[in-house]
DNA sequence: AGTGCAGTTGACTTT
DNA sequence: TAAAGTCAACTGCAC
Protein backbone atom coordinates (compact mmCIF):
# COMPACT_ATOMS: atom_id res chain seq x y z
CA UNK A 1 0.00 0.00 0.00
CA UNK A 2 1.04 3.60 -0.29
CA UNK A 3 0.68 4.21 2.78
CA UNK A 4 3.26 1.50 3.45
CA UNK A 5 5.63 2.53 0.83
CA UNK A 6 6.25 5.86 2.49
CA UNK A 7 6.61 5.18 5.81
CA UNK A 8 10.35 5.07 6.80
CA UNK A 9 10.16 8.92 4.93
CA UNK A 10 7.33 9.72 7.17
CA UNK A 11 8.07 8.14 10.50
CA UNK A 12 11.23 10.54 10.21
CA UNK A 13 8.63 13.96 9.98
CA UNK A 14 7.33 15.18 13.66
CA UNK A 15 3.62 14.44 12.64
CA UNK A 16 1.56 16.16 9.94
CA UNK A 17 -1.93 17.22 10.14
CA UNK A 18 -4.84 15.27 7.82
CA UNK A 19 -6.94 18.02 6.41
CA UNK A 20 -9.94 16.00 5.45
CA UNK A 21 -12.36 17.70 2.99
CA UNK A 22 -15.36 17.43 2.30
CA UNK A 23 -18.14 19.70 0.79
CA UNK A 24 -15.25 22.41 1.03
CA UNK A 25 -13.24 21.84 -1.53
CA UNK A 26 -11.28 24.45 -2.12
CA UNK A 27 -8.14 26.47 -0.29
CA UNK A 28 -8.63 29.38 -0.20
CA UNK A 29 -10.77 30.82 2.82
CA UNK A 30 -10.72 27.28 4.36
CA UNK A 31 -10.20 27.19 8.14
CA UNK A 32 -9.21 23.86 8.34
CA UNK A 33 -6.25 23.74 5.78
CA UNK A 34 -4.86 27.45 7.69
CA UNK A 35 -4.99 26.05 10.35
CA UNK A 36 -3.09 22.48 9.70
CA UNK A 37 -0.41 24.57 7.57
CA UNK A 38 0.83 26.55 10.08
CA UNK A 39 1.38 23.73 12.30
CA UNK A 40 3.66 21.80 9.88
CA UNK A 41 3.13 19.20 6.73
CA UNK A 42 -0.23 18.48 5.99
CA UNK A 43 -2.00 15.97 3.63
CA UNK A 44 -4.69 17.29 2.16
CA UNK A 45 -7.01 14.40 1.99
CA UNK A 46 -10.72 13.42 0.29
CA UNK A 47 -12.45 10.92 1.19
CA UNK A 48 -14.62 9.10 -1.37
CA UNK A 49 -17.37 7.79 0.54
CA UNK A 50 -19.56 4.61 -0.72
CA UNK A 51 -21.75 4.70 2.18
CA UNK A 52 -22.94 8.50 1.75
CA UNK A 53 -23.06 8.20 -1.89
CA UNK A 54 -24.96 4.70 -1.91
CA UNK A 55 -27.91 7.21 0.01
CA UNK A 56 -31.18 7.41 -1.81
CA UNK A 57 -30.56 11.60 -2.12
CA UNK A 58 -26.92 11.20 -3.83
CA UNK A 59 -27.29 10.94 -7.66
CA UNK A 60 -24.35 10.78 -10.33
CA UNK A 61 -24.99 14.23 -11.31
CA UNK A 62 -23.56 15.64 -7.72
CA UNK A 63 -20.98 13.18 -7.49
CA UNK A 64 -19.79 14.01 -10.95
CA UNK A 65 -19.65 17.79 -9.82
CA UNK A 66 -17.86 17.11 -6.99
CA UNK A 67 -15.35 14.90 -8.89
CA UNK A 68 -14.81 17.58 -10.89
CA UNK A 69 -14.56 20.16 -7.55
CA UNK A 70 -11.90 17.55 -6.32
CA UNK A 71 -9.94 17.26 -9.68
CA UNK A 72 -9.27 21.30 -9.56
CA UNK A 73 -8.39 21.46 -5.98
CA UNK A 74 -5.89 18.87 -6.62
CA UNK A 75 -4.17 20.57 -8.81
CA UNK A 76 -4.27 24.25 -6.70
CA UNK A 77 -3.19 22.11 -3.59
CA UNK A 78 -0.19 20.68 -6.49
CA UNK A 79 1.16 24.15 -7.07
CA UNK A 80 1.41 24.65 -3.40
CA UNK A 81 3.83 21.28 -2.92
CA UNK A 82 1.73 18.54 -1.83
CA UNK A 83 -1.74 17.87 -4.12
CA UNK A 84 -5.07 16.65 -2.94
CA UNK A 85 -4.72 12.67 -1.62
CA UNK A 86 -7.58 10.88 -2.90
CA UNK A 87 -8.87 7.68 -0.70
CA UNK A 88 -12.29 5.30 -1.02
CA UNK A 89 -13.63 3.93 1.60
CA UNK A 90 -15.60 5.00 5.00
CA UNK A 91 -14.13 7.95 6.87
CA UNK A 92 -13.27 5.83 9.98
CA UNK A 93 -11.30 2.97 7.94
CA UNK A 94 -9.67 5.43 6.39
CA UNK A 95 -8.41 7.70 8.93
CA UNK A 96 -7.04 4.98 11.07
CA UNK A 97 -5.23 3.18 8.21
CA UNK A 98 -3.53 6.71 8.31
CA UNK A 99 -2.84 7.59 11.80
CA UNK A 100 -1.60 3.68 11.63
CA UNK A 101 0.74 4.18 8.89
CA UNK A 102 2.18 7.65 9.60
CA UNK A 103 2.48 9.90 12.47
CA UNK A 104 -0.67 11.92 12.38
CA UNK A 105 -0.54 14.68 15.09
CA UNK A 106 -4.13 16.61 14.28
CA UNK A 107 -6.99 16.28 11.92
CA UNK A 108 -8.38 19.36 10.64
CA UNK A 109 -12.06 19.42 9.04
CA UNK A 110 -15.23 21.62 8.70
CA UNK A 111 -18.18 20.89 10.79
CA UNK A 112 -21.07 19.47 8.13
CA UNK A 113 -24.55 20.21 8.97
CA UNK A 114 -26.27 17.29 7.49
CA UNK A 115 -28.68 14.60 7.93
CA UNK A 116 -28.59 12.00 10.48
CA UNK A 117 -26.22 9.38 8.53
CA UNK A 118 -23.73 11.94 8.30
CA UNK A 119 -23.89 13.82 11.94
CA UNK A 120 -23.15 9.72 12.58
CA UNK A 121 -20.12 9.24 11.17
CA UNK A 122 -18.75 12.30 12.17
CA UNK A 123 -19.51 11.61 15.85
CA UNK A 124 -17.73 7.74 15.11
CA UNK A 125 -15.02 9.65 13.88
CA UNK A 126 -14.98 12.07 16.90
CA UNK A 127 -15.32 8.89 19.20
CA UNK A 128 -11.96 7.15 17.31
CA UNK A 129 -10.26 10.29 17.85
CA UNK A 130 -10.61 10.86 21.23
CA UNK A 131 -9.49 7.14 21.82
CA UNK A 132 -6.40 7.27 19.32
CA UNK A 133 -5.10 10.68 21.41
CA UNK A 134 -5.60 12.44 17.65
CA UNK A 135 -6.76 16.19 18.33
CA UNK A 136 -9.48 16.85 15.51
CA UNK A 137 -10.73 20.29 14.96
CA UNK A 138 -13.85 20.75 13.28
CA UNK A 139 -14.18 24.78 12.27
CA UNK A 140 -16.98 26.33 11.24
CA UNK A 141 -17.54 26.71 7.56
CA UNK A 142 -21.02 28.79 6.99
CA UNK A 143 -23.69 30.66 9.46
CA UNK A 144 -24.82 27.62 11.08
CA UNK A 145 -23.90 27.39 14.64
CA UNK A 146 -23.30 24.27 16.37
CA UNK A 147 -25.20 23.59 19.65
CA UNK A 148 -27.01 26.46 19.20
CA UNK A 149 -28.91 27.37 21.84
CA UNK A 150 -31.65 29.51 21.03
CA UNK A 151 -32.46 31.34 17.04
CA UNK A 152 -32.19 34.60 19.42
CA UNK A 153 -29.33 36.75 17.93
CA UNK A 154 -28.36 34.33 14.85
CA UNK A 155 -29.04 37.46 12.12
CA UNK A 156 -26.44 39.51 13.98
CA UNK A 157 -23.49 36.35 14.44
CA UNK A 158 -24.15 35.56 10.58
CA UNK A 159 -23.28 39.07 10.42
CA UNK A 160 -20.07 38.99 12.08
CA UNK A 161 -18.93 35.44 10.64
CA UNK A 162 -19.41 36.79 6.90
CA UNK A 163 -17.54 40.22 8.05
CA UNK A 164 -14.36 37.84 9.77
CA UNK A 165 -11.17 38.55 7.37
CA UNK A 166 -11.39 35.98 4.69
CA UNK A 167 -8.28 33.44 4.79
CA UNK A 168 -5.62 33.26 2.47
CA UNK A 169 -4.54 30.03 1.15
CA UNK A 170 -1.15 28.70 2.77
CA UNK A 171 2.03 30.00 0.68
CA UNK A 172 3.45 26.88 0.83
CA UNK A 173 2.67 22.96 1.44
CA UNK A 174 5.97 20.18 2.48
CA UNK A 175 5.47 17.54 -0.76
CA UNK A 176 5.24 14.20 1.10
CA UNK A 177 5.64 12.06 -1.79
CA UNK A 178 2.73 9.56 -1.46
CA UNK A 179 -0.01 8.07 -3.53
CA UNK A 180 -2.17 10.47 -5.17
CA UNK A 181 -4.99 7.79 -5.75
CA UNK A 182 -7.91 8.17 -8.22
CA UNK A 183 -11.34 9.72 -8.00
CA UNK A 184 -13.56 6.31 -8.80
CA UNK A 185 -15.69 6.36 -11.39
CA UNK A 186 -19.35 7.04 -10.57
CA UNK A 187 -20.22 3.11 -11.92
CA UNK A 188 -17.91 2.08 -9.35
CA UNK A 189 -19.51 3.59 -6.62
CA UNK A 190 -22.61 2.04 -7.62
CA UNK A 191 -24.39 5.40 -8.91
CA UNK A 192 -27.18 4.96 -11.91
CA UNK A 193 -26.28 6.31 -15.32
CA UNK A 194 -27.38 10.18 -14.90
CA UNK A 195 -27.45 12.11 -18.13
CA UNK A 196 -27.74 15.39 -17.65
CA UNK A 197 -26.60 17.57 -20.75
CA UNK A 198 -27.16 20.79 -18.95
CA UNK A 199 -25.18 20.08 -15.75
CA UNK A 200 -22.87 22.97 -14.64
CA UNK A 201 -19.30 21.97 -13.72
CA UNK A 202 -17.70 21.74 -10.68
CA UNK A 203 -14.78 23.68 -9.77
CA UNK A 204 -12.79 27.18 -8.54
CA UNK A 205 -12.28 28.64 -11.99
CA UNK A 206 -16.59 28.01 -12.80
CA UNK A 207 -17.79 29.17 -9.28
CA UNK A 208 -15.41 32.25 -9.66
CA UNK A 209 -16.54 32.88 -13.39
CA UNK A 210 -20.53 32.90 -12.30
CA UNK A 211 -19.44 35.00 -9.20
CA UNK A 212 -18.15 37.77 -10.69
CA UNK A 213 -20.05 38.24 -13.96
CA UNK A 214 -23.00 38.25 -11.70
CA UNK A 215 -21.34 40.80 -9.50
CA UNK A 216 -20.64 42.53 -12.73
CA UNK A 217 -23.92 42.56 -14.46
CA UNK A 218 -26.39 39.53 -14.44
CA UNK A 219 -27.79 40.86 -11.12
CA UNK A 220 -29.22 43.89 -12.35
CA UNK A 221 -32.38 42.70 -12.95
CA UNK A 222 -32.34 39.77 -10.53
CA UNK A 223 -35.28 41.08 -8.19
CA UNK A 224 -37.24 40.75 -11.53
CA UNK A 225 -36.06 37.82 -13.52
CA UNK A 226 -35.16 35.35 -10.72
CA UNK A 227 -39.01 34.42 -10.87
CA UNK A 228 -39.02 32.91 -14.22
CA UNK A 229 -37.72 29.77 -15.06
CA UNK A 230 -36.61 31.03 -18.44
CA UNK A 231 -35.37 34.47 -17.13
CA UNK A 232 -33.76 32.56 -13.87
CA UNK A 233 -30.67 31.18 -15.26
CA UNK A 234 -29.10 34.12 -16.66
CA UNK A 235 -29.93 36.07 -14.04
CA UNK A 236 -29.97 34.41 -10.57
CA UNK A 237 -26.16 33.74 -9.62
CA UNK A 238 -26.18 29.88 -10.09
CA UNK A 239 -24.25 29.48 -7.04
CA UNK A 240 -25.72 27.15 -5.25
CA UNK A 241 -23.76 23.74 -6.45
CA UNK A 242 -20.40 25.59 -6.00
CA UNK A 243 -22.06 26.70 -2.35
CA UNK A 244 -22.82 23.02 -1.89
CA UNK A 245 -19.33 21.52 -3.04
CA UNK A 246 -17.90 24.61 -1.25
CA UNK A 247 -15.85 25.80 -4.05
CA UNK A 248 -16.66 29.00 -3.26
CA UNK A 249 -17.17 29.63 0.75
CA UNK A 250 -20.27 31.81 1.78
CA UNK A 251 -18.30 34.23 3.06
CA UNK A 252 -16.39 34.63 0.21
CA UNK A 253 -19.80 35.47 -1.79
CA UNK A 254 -20.82 37.83 1.33
CA UNK A 255 -17.76 40.17 0.46
CA UNK A 256 -17.21 39.87 -2.90
CA UNK A 257 -21.01 40.78 -3.07
CA UNK A 258 -20.84 43.80 -0.31
CA UNK A 259 -17.44 45.37 -2.02
CA UNK A 260 -19.54 45.47 -5.48
CA UNK A 261 -22.75 47.07 -4.14
CA UNK A 262 -20.55 49.47 -2.37
CA UNK A 263 -19.61 51.01 -6.10
CA UNK A 264 -22.94 50.71 -7.45
CA UNK A 265 -26.52 52.16 -7.25
CA UNK A 266 -29.69 51.69 -8.71
CA UNK A 267 -30.94 48.62 -10.34
CA UNK A 268 -27.19 46.54 -10.05
CA UNK A 269 -27.23 47.76 -6.29
CA UNK A 270 -30.60 46.68 -5.66
CA UNK A 271 -30.13 42.87 -7.18
CA UNK A 272 -26.78 42.34 -5.02
CA UNK A 273 -28.76 43.39 -2.00
CA UNK A 274 -31.13 40.86 -2.37
CA UNK A 275 -28.43 38.34 -3.23
CA UNK A 276 -26.81 39.25 0.15
CA UNK A 277 -30.20 38.33 1.54
CA UNK A 278 -30.52 35.06 -0.13
CA UNK A 279 -27.23 34.23 1.32
CA UNK A 280 -28.19 34.95 4.79
CA UNK A 281 -31.12 32.69 4.18
CA UNK A 282 -29.16 29.69 2.70
CA UNK A 283 -27.07 29.73 6.49
CA UNK A 284 -30.50 30.17 8.14
CA UNK A 285 -31.72 27.08 6.43
CA UNK A 286 -28.87 24.82 6.77
CA UNK A 287 -29.04 25.88 10.58
CA UNK A 288 -32.45 23.91 10.71
CA UNK A 289 -31.21 20.84 9.76
CA UNK A 290 -27.84 21.44 12.17
CA UNK A 291 -30.39 22.04 15.09
CA UNK A 292 -32.63 18.86 14.25
CA UNK A 293 -30.92 16.40 11.57
CA UNK A 294 -34.35 14.16 11.90
CA UNK A 295 -36.34 16.85 9.61
CA UNK A 296 -34.74 14.60 6.31
CA UNK A 297 -36.83 12.23 7.74
CA UNK A 298 -39.85 13.03 9.97
CA UNK A 299 -42.50 16.16 9.58
CA UNK A 300 -41.52 19.21 11.59
CA UNK A 301 -45.12 19.18 12.97
CA UNK A 302 -46.09 15.98 14.57
CA UNK A 303 -49.99 16.86 13.22
CA UNK A 304 -48.28 15.18 9.90
CA UNK A 305 -46.49 12.51 11.08
CA UNK A 306 -48.75 9.92 9.40
CA UNK A 307 -50.03 11.81 6.22
CA UNK A 308 -48.23 9.73 3.64
CA UNK A 309 -49.20 9.62 -0.26
CA UNK A 310 -48.18 8.06 -2.94
CA UNK A 311 -44.60 7.28 -4.00
CA UNK A 312 -42.17 5.77 -6.79
CA UNK A 313 -44.27 3.08 -9.22
CA UNK A 314 -47.35 4.62 -9.20
CA UNK A 315 -48.71 6.05 -11.89
CA UNK A 316 -49.17 9.59 -10.22
CA UNK A 317 -46.18 10.23 -9.12
CA UNK A 318 -44.30 8.61 -12.32
CA UNK A 319 -46.35 11.11 -14.53
CA UNK A 320 -45.33 13.71 -12.04
CA UNK A 321 -41.50 13.04 -12.06
CA UNK A 322 -41.22 12.31 -16.03
CA UNK A 323 -43.18 15.56 -16.81
CA UNK A 324 -46.28 14.24 -17.91
CA UNK A 325 -48.94 15.33 -15.72
CA UNK A 326 -50.16 17.39 -18.42
CA UNK A 327 -49.87 20.86 -16.97
CA UNK A 328 -47.60 22.24 -19.71
CA UNK A 329 -45.56 24.99 -16.93
CA UNK A 330 -45.16 22.00 -14.44
CA UNK A 331 -43.65 19.77 -16.43
CA UNK A 332 -41.55 21.77 -18.37
CA UNK A 333 -40.38 22.78 -15.29
CA UNK A 334 -39.74 19.26 -14.58
CA UNK A 335 -38.15 18.34 -17.91
CA UNK A 336 -35.33 21.29 -17.55
CA UNK A 337 -34.53 20.20 -14.02
CA UNK A 338 -34.11 16.65 -15.35
CA UNK A 339 -31.46 17.69 -18.24
CA UNK A 340 -29.75 20.83 -16.11
CA UNK A 341 -29.60 19.87 -12.90
CA UNK A 342 -31.02 23.67 -11.90
CA UNK A 343 -34.53 25.22 -11.22
CA UNK A 344 -34.92 28.92 -9.66
CA UNK A 345 -36.47 28.90 -6.59
CA UNK A 346 -39.72 29.10 -7.43
CA UNK A 347 -40.40 26.71 -9.67
CA UNK A 348 -39.04 24.11 -7.19
CA UNK A 349 -41.41 25.17 -4.87
CA UNK A 350 -44.20 24.95 -6.99
CA UNK A 351 -43.33 21.08 -8.36
CA UNK A 352 -43.16 20.37 -4.62
CA UNK A 353 -46.14 22.13 -3.63
CA UNK A 354 -48.38 20.35 -6.37
CA UNK A 355 -46.80 17.50 -5.78
CA UNK A 356 -47.35 17.05 -2.39
CA UNK A 357 -50.71 18.93 -2.54
CA UNK A 358 -52.45 18.18 -5.54
CA UNK A 359 -51.31 14.74 -6.17
CA UNK A 360 -51.33 13.62 -3.10
CA UNK A 361 -48.11 12.11 -3.29
CA UNK A 362 -45.67 11.59 -0.11
CA UNK A 363 -43.90 14.55 0.51
CA UNK A 364 -40.55 12.50 1.43
CA UNK A 365 -40.52 10.30 -1.60
CA UNK A 366 -41.15 13.84 -3.79
CA UNK A 367 -38.09 15.20 -1.66
CA UNK A 368 -35.78 11.88 -2.64
CA UNK A 369 -36.23 12.64 -6.14
CA UNK A 370 -35.78 16.17 -6.24
CA UNK A 371 -32.83 15.89 -4.01
CA UNK A 372 -31.13 13.12 -6.66
CA UNK A 373 -32.13 16.00 -9.57
CA UNK A 374 -30.39 19.09 -7.79
CA UNK A 375 -26.92 19.26 -8.29
CA UNK A 376 -26.32 21.64 -5.61
CA UNK A 377 -28.32 19.55 -3.26
CA UNK A 378 -27.74 20.73 0.33
CA UNK A 379 -29.73 18.73 2.71
CA UNK A 380 -30.75 21.59 5.19
CA UNK A 381 -32.56 23.92 2.62
CA UNK A 382 -33.86 21.04 0.83
CA UNK A 383 -35.61 19.37 3.57
CA UNK A 384 -36.61 22.66 5.07
CA UNK A 385 -38.15 23.33 1.87
CA UNK A 386 -39.55 20.45 1.24
CA UNK A 387 -41.23 20.29 4.39
CA UNK A 388 -42.37 23.81 3.75
CA UNK A 389 -44.05 23.45 0.48
CA UNK A 390 -45.33 20.36 1.30
CA UNK A 391 -47.20 22.52 3.90
CA UNK A 392 -45.98 19.97 7.21
CA UNK A 393 -43.50 22.13 9.34
CA UNK A 394 -47.11 23.68 10.83
CA UNK A 395 -45.38 27.36 10.67
CA UNK A 396 -45.84 29.53 8.02
CA UNK A 397 -49.27 29.79 6.01
CA UNK A 398 -49.64 26.64 3.33
CA UNK A 399 -48.84 27.62 0.53
CA UNK A 400 -50.27 26.26 -2.53
CA UNK A 401 -49.20 27.22 -6.26
CA UNK A 402 -51.34 27.07 -9.05
CA UNK A 403 -49.34 25.24 -11.87
CA UNK A 404 -51.27 26.60 -14.74
CA UNK A 405 -51.51 29.90 -13.31
CA UNK A 406 -47.75 30.37 -12.33
CA UNK A 407 -47.45 29.53 -15.88
CA UNK A 408 -49.43 32.74 -17.44
CA UNK A 409 -47.14 34.63 -14.76
CA UNK A 410 -43.65 33.30 -15.52
CA UNK A 411 -43.69 32.24 -19.03
CA UNK A 412 -46.51 34.20 -20.51
CA UNK A 413 -45.56 33.72 -24.19
CA UNK A 414 -44.86 30.15 -23.86
CA UNK A 415 -41.27 30.39 -24.40
CA UNK A 416 -40.22 28.12 -21.81
CA UNK A 417 -42.67 25.26 -22.01
CA UNK A 418 -41.98 25.00 -26.10
CA UNK A 419 -38.41 24.96 -25.43
CA UNK A 420 -38.74 21.85 -22.57
CA UNK A 421 -42.20 20.03 -24.43
CA UNK A 422 -41.40 19.62 -27.65
CA UNK A 423 -44.90 17.78 -27.97
CA UNK A 424 -46.34 21.80 -27.93
CA UNK A 425 -43.74 23.35 -30.32
CA UNK A 426 -46.59 23.48 -32.78
CA UNK A 427 -48.71 25.42 -30.43
CA UNK A 428 -48.42 29.47 -30.76
CA UNK A 429 -48.09 31.82 -27.41
CA UNK A 430 -49.89 31.34 -24.78
CA UNK A 431 -51.59 28.36 -26.34
CA UNK A 432 -48.59 26.41 -25.18
CA UNK A 433 -49.59 26.47 -21.48
CA UNK A 434 -53.27 25.59 -22.62
CA UNK A 435 -53.13 23.03 -25.24
CA UNK A 436 -56.52 21.67 -24.37
CA UNK A 437 -58.39 24.91 -25.55
CA UNK A 438 -56.66 23.59 -28.92
CA UNK A 439 -57.99 20.43 -28.78
CA UNK A 440 -54.67 18.73 -27.33
CA UNK A 441 -51.44 18.18 -28.39
CA UNK A 442 -50.12 14.90 -30.45
CA UNK A 443 -48.04 12.80 -27.93
CA UNK A 444 -48.92 15.22 -24.95
CA UNK A 445 -51.57 13.92 -22.08
CA UNK A 446 -54.70 15.59 -21.31
CA UNK A 447 -54.15 17.21 -17.60
CA UNK A 448 -53.99 14.78 -14.87
CA UNK A 449 -56.67 16.26 -13.02
CA UNK A 450 -58.93 19.32 -12.61
CA UNK A 451 -56.30 21.78 -10.79
CA UNK A 452 -58.75 24.00 -9.25
CA UNK A 453 -60.77 20.79 -7.59
CA UNK A 454 -57.66 19.16 -6.71
CA UNK A 455 -56.56 22.40 -4.89
CA UNK A 456 -59.77 22.80 -3.28
CA UNK A 457 -59.62 19.07 -1.72
CA UNK A 458 -55.86 19.38 -0.65
CA UNK A 459 -57.06 22.42 1.04
CA UNK A 460 -59.22 20.99 3.60
CA UNK A 461 -56.76 18.31 3.81
CA UNK A 462 -54.39 20.37 5.00
CA UNK A 463 -55.79 22.93 6.88
CA UNK A 464 -58.01 20.15 8.35
CA UNK A 465 -54.89 19.17 10.28
CA UNK A 466 -54.39 22.61 11.25
CA UNK A 467 -57.64 22.53 13.11
CA UNK A 468 -57.34 19.55 14.71
CA UNK A 469 -56.89 19.27 18.92
CA UNK A 470 -53.55 19.57 20.11
CA UNK A 471 -52.11 21.33 17.19
CA UNK A 472 -51.29 25.03 18.42
CA UNK A 473 -49.07 24.14 21.00
CA UNK A 474 -46.86 21.96 18.82
CA UNK A 475 -46.60 24.68 15.99
CA UNK A 476 -45.40 26.87 18.28
CA UNK A 477 -42.56 24.68 19.69
CA UNK A 478 -41.91 24.42 15.93
CA UNK A 479 -41.68 28.45 15.62
CA UNK A 480 -39.30 28.72 18.63
CA UNK A 481 -37.12 26.10 17.88
CA UNK A 482 -36.60 26.87 14.09
CA UNK A 483 -38.59 30.05 12.56
CA UNK A 484 -36.95 33.71 11.92
CA UNK A 485 -36.49 36.08 14.47
CA UNK A 486 -36.71 39.02 11.60
CA UNK A 487 -38.64 41.70 13.04
CA UNK A 488 -42.15 41.84 12.18
CA UNK A 489 -42.92 38.00 12.19
CA UNK A 490 -45.16 36.47 14.26
CA UNK A 491 -43.58 35.44 17.74
CA UNK A 492 -44.53 32.61 19.92
CA UNK A 493 -47.47 34.11 22.51
CA UNK A 494 -48.44 36.66 20.22
CA UNK A 495 -50.58 36.24 17.63
CA UNK A 496 -50.05 39.29 15.41
CA UNK A 497 -47.64 41.88 16.07
CA UNK A 498 -48.52 44.24 18.14
CA UNK A 499 -50.93 47.18 16.18
CA UNK A 500 -49.50 50.53 16.13
CA UNK A 501 -51.41 53.73 17.87
CA UNK A 502 -54.51 54.79 15.92
CA UNK A 503 -55.07 58.48 16.26
CA UNK A 504 -58.41 58.62 15.28
CA UNK A 505 -59.48 56.32 17.86
CA UNK A 506 -58.64 58.64 20.57
CA UNK A 507 -59.75 56.57 23.62
C1' DA B 1 -73.27 68.15 -15.51
C1' DG B 2 -74.84 64.92 -12.16
C1' DT B 3 -76.31 60.17 -11.04
C1' DG B 4 -76.50 55.24 -10.99
C1' DC B 5 -74.35 51.14 -11.98
C1' DA B 6 -71.41 47.38 -13.54
C1' DG B 7 -66.89 46.21 -13.78
C1' DT B 8 -62.00 46.96 -12.35
C1' DT B 9 -58.16 47.71 -9.24
C1' DG B 10 -55.59 47.57 -5.18
C1' DA B 11 -55.03 46.98 -0.26
C1' DC B 12 -55.77 43.90 3.15
C1' DT B 13 -57.43 39.53 5.45
C1' DT B 14 -58.17 34.65 5.66
C1' DT B 15 -57.23 29.97 4.67
C1' DT C 1 -41.87 32.06 -2.04
C1' DA C 2 -49.58 31.48 -2.77
C1' DA C 3 -54.36 32.07 -3.77
C1' DA C 4 -59.02 33.35 -2.66
C1' DG C 5 -62.05 36.38 -0.55
C1' DT C 6 -63.55 41.02 1.05
C1' DC C 7 -64.13 45.77 0.72
C1' DA C 8 -63.59 50.39 -0.67
C1' DA C 9 -62.24 53.45 -4.21
C1' DC C 10 -62.18 54.29 -8.80
C1' DT C 11 -63.47 54.19 -13.91
C1' DG C 12 -66.22 54.23 -17.99
C1' DC C 13 -70.52 54.61 -19.72
C1' DA C 14 -75.52 55.37 -20.38
C1' DC C 15 -79.01 58.34 -19.40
Amino acid sequence: MAERAGKAHLQAMPGLSIVWFKRDLRVADHAPLAAAAAAGPVLPLWIVEPGLWAAEEASARQYLFQAESAAELCADLAVLGQPLVVRAGEPLAVLSALAEAMPVRAIHAHQESTGERDFARDRAVRAWAREAAIPFHEHRQNGAIRALPSRDGWAARWERFTRAPVLPAPATLAPLGLDPGTIPHPQALGLAPDPCPGRQRGGRRAAEALLWSFLADRALPYRRAMSSPLAGWASCSRLSPHLAAGTLSVREAAQAARRARDGESGGLAEGIDSFLTRLAWHCHFIQKIETEPAIERSAMHPAYAGIGGAGPGEPVFEAWAAGRTGWPFLDACMRCLVETGWLNFRARAMLVSVAAMHLGLDWRAVGLHLARLFTDYEPGIHWSQVQMQSGVTGVNTIRMYNPVKQGFDQDPEGAFVRRWVPELRALPGRLALEPWRAGGAAGYPAPIGDHEALARAARERLWGVRHGPAYRAAADAVQARHGSRRSGMRQVGSRRPPAQPRLELGE
